[in-house]
This record gives C-alpha cells, sequence and structure tokens, in this order.
DNA sequence: ATGAATGCCTA
DNA sequence: GTAGGCATTCATT
C-alpha cells in the first residue's frame, strides 16, 4: 500500500467549524461542542477517505510568536476569539490521543511553522496538508499537496503541484512573494500600499521573485520607467517600500527549520482506542459520531451477551428518573420499557398508570399517537408527551420516506431488526409467538433509546429542536383527540343515495351502450381509447399523449366535445358515467364500511408523510370529500352533527397568498389586502391598468389563475392552457404580473438560488425540504425540483401556522364537553359545537387562528360558516 | 397478491 | 405548476 501522511492544521480548522456550525450544540452539561464535533467529524471523513498511514495535528501556542519579534503588530487586528472556543481545544486533544494521533505545538511558533518543519524533514511520502487556509500553498510540491474547504466545512479541494498555477496564477514558492507586496490584512501582514492582487501578480509574472524585482528597479529604474508596464507611481511605492516589502516576505514565509524529534514511523496510525472515544462521544453527546465508528453496534452486540429481559416486580415512580422509554404490546396486555440500562418487562400496562400521568417523566417512544389513544381508551391519560422518535425522522429526513420503526433503526444503524428479518423470509419462525414478540421488542426499545438521543442531538445542532417541540410534539395529542371524536354518518341519507345511484350508473350505462353498439367496461381507459379513436375514429389532435396511447381525461373528452359536435351525446355520457361512478365507488360504497359502533368515521391523520409539512388523511381521506360540482357537494349531506349541535367549519382566507404577499413584501398585494379588496379583482386591475370597478369576470379569472400559478412556478404554456390564450400572449401576461409584482419575482428567484446552493429550502418556522435533484443537468428534473423549493416555504409556512392555531385551541378546549374538533382540511378547521354556545366560542377560535402567527404587514383573516351538515353551510 | 398506469377528488 | 389519497384495470410475481 502507498504511504500517505496527513498532517493537520488543528487551530485552522477549530475556527473554521466554530463559525461554521451553530453555538447551540452543546453537551447535556452546557458545554459548547460545535467545535469538539466539526473537527472530529472532518477528520473522521478524512481519514475514510484518503486512509493515510501517518498522521500528525500541529497546534499553534499563541502568546507571542517570533514574528512578533519581527513585527509587533503582526496578527494585530485578529480579535480575541470567545472563550467557548478555547474552552473546546481540550477535548479535540484527547480526543486525537484517542484516535492514537500525534499532536505538534511549541511555544512561540504557529501550526504553520511545525506544518512546514515536518513536510521539511519527512521525505518520500506523500503528505497532504489538511488547513483552513491558504498561507500552506507555499510548501506545495511534488509530494505535498494542501486540502481545503469550500462552502463552511461541507465540501473540500484539493491543491497540489497540478493544478496549483492555474488555480492561483502562481507557483508555490511565489506566494510568499505575493504576499510580501500585497499584504495580508487578516493575519496584518502590511505589504506594499497600493499593491492589490492584480498588481502583484502581475509583477511576479514579470520579475518571478521580490529580490529580482528590486534587483531590477535598483538597476534598470529609468528603463522601467520607459516601458510604462507599470506606472511610475507603483514604482515609485516600490522603491519607498522595500524594507515593508522584506518585512512582510518574512512574516508569510513558514519556517521550515524547526527541530522535529520524530522519525517518519513515530507518526504511523495505530489502531485507535475505541474504549476511550466511546467515553469522550458520550460525553459529549455525539451519538451519531458513535454510530459512525461502528461502536453502537458493538456495544449492542456485547450488551446482548450479558443481558436477559428483567420481569419487573413492583417498580416504585421515584426510581424512574425524568424520561420513561417504552413500548406497549398490540393486545394492550404488555409494556416493556427502558429503566436503568436494563430492558424491563411487564404484563401489566394499567400498573403504570401513575408514570403514565406523571407530569414530571418524559416520555420517549415510537408513534406516540397511537400508544395514547390505545391508553385512553383503558383510561389512562398521558402526560409530558416528550419525543417521538417517528415525529423526529420525519423532520430530520423526510425527504427519505422512511417511516416505519424497522427502517428507521436500519437506515440509522445498518441494523436490520429481528422483525424484519422475520418479514423478509416468511417460512422461518424464530420462537413461538409471546417470545417471539419479547424478543422483537427488546431490540425495539433499545434502538428507541439511541435513535432518541441521536435525534435530539440532530434536530438541536440544526436548529429544529423548537419546531420539533413546540409544535410537531404538542400536535401529537390534538391529533389523538381529534381521531377519537369521529365525525357522525347520516346512514339512512347513505343508503337512499346509494340506490340512487346505483339505478343512474346503470341508466347511464345502458344509454352508452346503444350508442357504442356494443357493451364495454367504461372504467377501461384502454377500451374507451378503443372506442373513441379506432372504432370512431375521432381526431386525436390537441389530445394529451400517455404511455399506452392518447389520454380520455375527463379534460381531453371535453376537447373532443368542443371539435365533434356529432358524438356530443356519446361523450356527454361518458363524462356523466365518470362523475357519477367516482362518487359511487370512492364515498358512497366504501363509507359504510368504516363506520364504527358510535356510528361515526375515524379517519386517520398522519403526521410524517408530506413533503411540505402538511397533515394528511386517509381510511377514509377526509381531506377530499367532494364540494366542487353540485352532486359532488351533495355527499357532503352524508356527514352530520349530533343531536343539538352544530358543525362550524372555519377557514382561513387567501392564507398562502398573504404568507407569499409577507415573505416577499409585495407592497401591492400588501395594500390590497390592507384595503381588504378581493385579491384577484386588484391584481387584475393592475394588470390591465383598470380601475377596480371596472375589471371583467374573465380578467378576474385569469388574474386568479396567475394568482395561484406562481406559487408553483406555473409556465405560460399551463397558463394559455388554462386561460384559452395563445402561448404568446400567456407570456405577455405572466411578464406583466411579475413588473407589477416585481417583489414575488425577487423572491422566487431568491429561493431559487439559495435552493441551489444549499440543495434544501426552509420555512419561516426552519421546517426543511431537500432537494435532490436542483442541480441536475436534466432541466425537466431540476426545473421540477426549482418549482417544489419556491411553493415549499409558502405551502409550508401555512401548514404550520394552522398546526399552531390547533395546539393554541386544543388547550383551550380539551376539558370541555359542548366543543371539539373534528377535522383539518389544509387551511380550514371543523369543530363540532352545541347549538347554544355558538356565539361564546366562535370568536375566540377565530381570535385564535387568526393570532396564530404575526406577520408584519399582511395579518391573518378567517371565515365561518355553520351547518347542520356539511353539505349546508352558511356564513355565519 | 402486487404494482404500474390512468384517472379524479381535495387544498 | 404545488401538496395529497384512493379506485379501477391490467399485466406480472
Amino acid at each position: 500500500m502507498k504511504e500517505k501522511f496527513l498532517i493537520i492544521d488543528s487551530n485552522a480548522l477549530i475556527h473554521r467549524a466554530f463559525h461554521a456550525l451553530p453555538d447551540t450544540m452543546q453537551n447535556s452539561e452546557g458545554l459548547q461542542t460545535n467545535s469538539i464535533y466539526g473537527f472530529t467529524n472532518i477528520l473522521i471523513k478524512i481519514i475514510e477517505k484518503l486512509k493515510p498511514t501517518h498522521v500528525v495535528a500541529c497546534f499553534d501556542i499563541k502568546k507571542k510568536t517570533f514574528r512578533n519579534d519581527l513585527y509587533k503588530e503582526y496578527k494585530a487586528n485578529r480579535k480575541k476569539q470567545p472563550q467557548e472556543l478555547y474552552d473546546q481545544i481540550p477535548y479535540i486533544k484527547k480526543i486525537l490521543s484517542a484516535f492514537n494521533i500525534k499532536i505538534l505545538e511549541e511555544e512561540g511558533y504557529e501550526a504553520d511553522d511545525l506544518i512546514g518543519s515536518v513536510v521539511y524533514k519527512i521525505k518520500n511520502i506523500d503528505k497532504i496538508i489538511l488547513t483552513g487556509d491558504k498561507d500552506s500553498f507555499q510548501l506545495i510540491d511534488n509530494e505535498t499537496s494542501v486540502l481545503t474547504f469550500k462552502k463552511g466545512i461541507s465540501e473540500t479541494f484539493t491543491y497540489d503541484i497540478s493544478n496549483i498555477k492555474n488555480e492561483t496564477e502562481l507557483n508555490p514558492e511565489q506566494i510568499i512573494n505575493y504576499k510580501a507586496l500585497r499584504g495580508d490584512a487578516s493575519d496584518n501582514i502590511p505589504g506594499i500600499s497600493g499593491i492589490g492582487e492584480i498588481t502583484s501578480i502581475k509583477l511576479l509574472k514579470e520579475f518571478n521573485n521580490l529580490e529580482n524585482l528590486y534587483k531590477n528597479i535598483e538597476n534598470n529604474y529609468e528603463d522601467l520607467k520607459k516601458e510604462k508596464l507599470f506606472s511610475e507611481r507603483i514604482l515609485q511605492k516600490i522603491k519607498d517600500e522595500k524594507e515593508k516589502a522584506f518585512l512582510s516576505k518574512k512574516l508569510a514565509t513558514i519556517k521550515c527549520d524547526l527541530k522535529i524529534n520524530y522519525k517518519k514511523e513515530d507518526f504511523k496510525l495505530i489502531e485507535r482506542n475505541n474504549k476511550e472515544l466511546k467515553k469522550l462521544f458520550e460525553y459529549l453527546n455525539f451519538f451519531s459520531l458513535v454510530k459512525k465508528l461502528n461502536l453502537e453496534k458493538e456495544k449492542y452486540e456485547n450488551k446482548q451477551k450479558e443481558e436477559n429481559i428483567i420481569f419487573d416486580k413492583d417498580i416504585n415512580i421515584k426510581n424512574i428518573k425524568d424520561e420513561f422509554i417504552f413500548l406497549l404490546d398490540e393486545n394492550l396486555k404488555g409494556i416493556i420499557y427502558y429503566f436503568e440500562n436494563n430492558i424491563h418487562y411487564s404484563d401489566n400496562v394499567k400498573k403504570y398508570k401513575k408514570i403514565f400521568e406523571d407530569k414530571n417523566i418524559k416520555k420517549i417512544s415510537y408513534n406516540l399517537k397511537d400508544i395514547i389513544k390505545k391508553l385512553k381508551n383503558i383510561n389512562i391519560e398521558i402526560n409530558n408527551i416528550y419525543f417521538d422518535i417517528k415525529i423526529s425522522n420525519y423532520i430530520l429526513f423526510s425527504g427519505e420516506n422512511i417511516n416505519t420503526l424497522e427502517d428507521i433503526i436500519e437506515k440509522n444503524f445498518n441494523y436490520k431488526t429481528k422483525r424484519k428479518q422475520k418479514n423478509e423470509n416468511k417460512t422461518q419462525t424464530l420462537f413461538d409467538d409471546i417470545k417471539e414478540e419479547m424478543e422483537f421488542k427488546k431490540e425495539e426499545i433499545y434502538f428507541i433509546k439511541e435513535i432518541y438521543e441521536l435525534h435530539r442531538t440532530e434536530l438541536i445542532k440544526r436548529n429544529q429542536i423548537k419546531l420539533f417541540e413546540n409544535i410537531e410534539m404538542k400536535l401529537i395529542e390534538v391529533l389523538s383527540n381529534m381521531e377519537l371524536n369521529g365525525i357522525l354518518i347520516d346512514k339512512n341519507f347513505l343508503e337512499k343515495i346509494q340506490k340512487e345511484y346505483t339505478i343512474k350508473i346503470d341508466k347511464l350505462k345502458k344509454e352508452t351502450f346503444n350508442i357504442s353498439g356494443y357493451e364495454l367496461n367504461l372504467n377501461s381507459p384502454k377500451q374507451i381509447q378503443e372506442l373513441l379513436f379506432e372504432k370512431l375514429k375521432i381526431n386525436k389532435k390537441g389530445i394529451k399523449k400517455i404511455k399506452t396511447g392518447y389520454s380520455t381525461s375527463t379534460d381531453d373528452l371535453k376537447k373532443i366535445l368542443i371539435n365533434n359536435p356529432k358524438n356530443k351525446e356519446l361523450i356527454e355520457l361518458l363524462i356523466n358515467f365518470r362523475e357519477a361512478d367516482k362518487l359511487k365507488n370512492t364515498y358512497i360504497d366504501n363509507l359504510p364500511n368504516l363506520i364504527k359502533n358510535d356510528g361515526k368515521i375515524h379517519c386517520n391523520f398522519n403526521q410524517s408523510i408530506t413533503a411540505t409539512g402538511r397533515l394528511s388523511s386517509s381510511d377514509p381521506n377526509m381531506q377530499n370529500i367532494p364540494k366542487r360540482t353540485e352532486d359532488g357537494n351533495n355527499i357532503r349531506k352524508i356527514f352530520i352533527a349530533e343531536k343539538n349541535k352544530v358543525l362550524v367549519s372555519i377557514d382561513y382566507s387567501q392564507i398562502e397568498l398573504r404568507i407569499a404577499a409577507n415573505l416577499a413584501k409585495e407592497e401591492k398585494m400588501i395594500d390590497s389586502f390592507n384595503k381588504n379588496l378581493d385579491i384577484h379583482t386588484a391584481t387584475a386591475a393592475f394588470l390591465n391598468n383598470k380601475n377596480i370597478e371596472d375589471v371583467t369576470k374573465t380578467e378576474r379569472r385569469d388574474a386568479k389563475s396567475i394568482n395561484f400559478g406562481v406559487l408553483y412556478g406555473m409556465g405560460p404554456r399551463k397558463f394559455s392552457r388554462e386561460t384559452g390564450k395563445t402561448q404568446e400572449e400567456g407570456k405577455k401576461y405572466i411578464e406583466k404580473y411579475f413588473e407589477v409584482n416585481n417583489n414575488i419575482k425577487k423572491y422566487i428567484e431568491d429561493t431559487k438560488k439559495f435552493a441551489h446552493k444549499n440543495k434544501f429550502v426552509e420555512n419561516i418556522f426552519k421546517r426543511r425540504r431537500y432537494l435532490k435533484n436542483i442541480n441536475s443537468k436534466n432541466p425537466m428534473i431540476s426545473s421540477r425540483d426549482e418549482r417544489m423549493a419556491v411553493n415549499m416555504p409558502i405551502q409550508g409556512t401555512a401548514a404550520d401556522i394552522i398546526k399552531i392555531a390547533m395546539i393554541d385551541i386544543y388547550e383551550y378546549i380539551k376539558e370541555k364537553e359542548d366543543i371539539k374538533m373534528l377535522l383539518q382540511i389544509h387551511d380550514e378547521l371543523l369543530f363540532e359545537i352545541e347549538k347554544n354556545k355558538i356565539e361564546k366560542y366562535i370568536p375566540i377560535l377565530i381570535n385564535k387562528m387568526e393570532q396564530a402567527h404575526k406577520f408584519e404587514n399582511v395579518q391573518l383573516k378567517v371565515e365561518v360558516k355553520i351547518g347542520e351538515d356539511l353539505c349546508n353551510m352558511n356564513k355565519y
């Protein structure tokens, strides 16, 4: 194996990490750890990547260096760094020792001088200098290269003999001459006044070094003046400031002749002390690093050998410190939990009622929403819902679509749980059922604890702990409550329309077959294609092409309707069949299966699915109940209020446009909202240079389409299709929109820039969305990510605002019997309130929703509707 | 049984 | 153009 010598400029890395990582990174004792973490992380990564055979870490001892004797102002401009930085250095040295990496430092010298001297002394080995600055470029030679960072500490770049000239326009040995002329503001090296980057490079290209430059200036001054390559002013300065130039050169020159009392072999990288490292990392709360070193797997395997489940005796609450990590059995009889470094099992959940209800004990688990619901069923309340790793996993890694406990464990620890192994090869059973389940849970509870610690560190590091604790964790109980509430169903009405729709659909089918001349499956796009485009030979021009031929979607059927009057009846029948069949299948036929004993439907709100922070709903999806068409809206009569109660719907008015106006600080939009104008009419007035009252219906519709379209990154093609304009007209219209709303344009551009640079975007609550294809060379793919990037901060901010409102409202209503929160439909909340209490509650609900977040420019606004069923809702 | 493809419902 | 859930058909384990 080829030998490689990694030489670390420790102080440079420590400073870099200190400023690149947030100061919120602390261990449980309050020690700031960002430098330690950054340094260690880089060290591990570089060792993995370069696989050096020898390593040394060089440190400054910064009192006064020999350079201050030469020039007392040297580095005098440097601010003293905060004490929090210096406090971290001892730990970095301890970590280096645990890695068995030699540390070099010497009074009166900088790390650079030690590096130079090591490079000079140790020959016949490839040397890589890891540093944060460019001073060490002067050391580059055939076997020495410099590895530096770009973008904080997230990317690296190697300078070596082959590329240094291209990158800096200078040879390594010219670097010190460059500093002699140009100076270095950060080190307070003076240089020659009035000579900057361009002139110094030009001078060095002409004269190569300082000595030769002065030889020429002193001997051929008049000739140089005549040549006019450099102005007389410059030449005079050079002449006048000779002393300063040579002093600067001395200051910039790395000393290479310090005595190094070691041989090459002394720097050899030997096996690290894992035990010591584990101890250090655990003290520092670096759980992700424990994992990175594969220390965790080792730990778990050892633990497994020595440990068995302890069946608990009566446990005393006082013995549970402040964290309770637990999982329940499916049948709610058993509980398995982590306590005093052992895994305990009890077959009596009820015995733990006091612990669950204790407000001082933090509850930690996976999928607490379902646990809360189960415990509620056996009359146990749970307080201090503290950490759910399903939720933390979503905040941290939502882009990866990993949601199950087994997958979260596998992702974090590269370990396949026994449950997952079993599921993958179904044939073999490890144990009998109870024993097997116990084995599975034992593993899972162990990993929940580890993941909790790891995720918590990561949330703090990314500054997302507030989002996690104040929004997502608090929402869990709210959602479990809504799911338990459910919404009442009018079974009689459901049975009635089921019969009606059966007849209606049958009739539509028969009429269709009369025209087509044969029976076909109207649900089969393939057979519809055959009928329309082959049997009837309908013109395919303008019809959307899809993988299997031509589309038969309603949109395209409507196009056919316009161009083929003779097929009008058939196409209309198909469209009507589609709508009726959809309503019957999706809503009427399925809902009865989901009604529980209380006559209600209890949908599931998923808190960890969407990419933007919204909730989603399933079984059934209560967020897509029809509304737009008359027949569709009629379906809503299925959902009713309980006796003596009403349904109250409160929805945010134009919440996304209000957010966009605030984020972009778009004056015209802000003004329109604050004057309480209809935003689409106002936009139309601006676009057409008209007064508000003169805006036509079409103009308003086009403006509405563009107002929404902009939030999604719509292009001229879609816009023209939606408004019936030509693409040319559409393009002009959009341009006009951005002229009028220039701040929106700027906001979109800035967001895209941020996304390209960081590969993620974030909303005002620090929720992130990663965009892994944003820099794809394929413009189809990269622009898709750009659109997602523009949309997420807006949609995601709206999502978090309504979550905050839900939390506030729940806090207020949770003990009350006469008001319940039933549903969230993205920008709307549905309540069920006793009829004679609506005047009491509605103003309070309005206030809590509108005050959920205070914006600087445009405030939030809601609208209220009331009704006895979801179809007939009237303005309040 | 499972998954891709198509289509349709919502904010 | 964004964000979802879900039903059906049809070809494939």
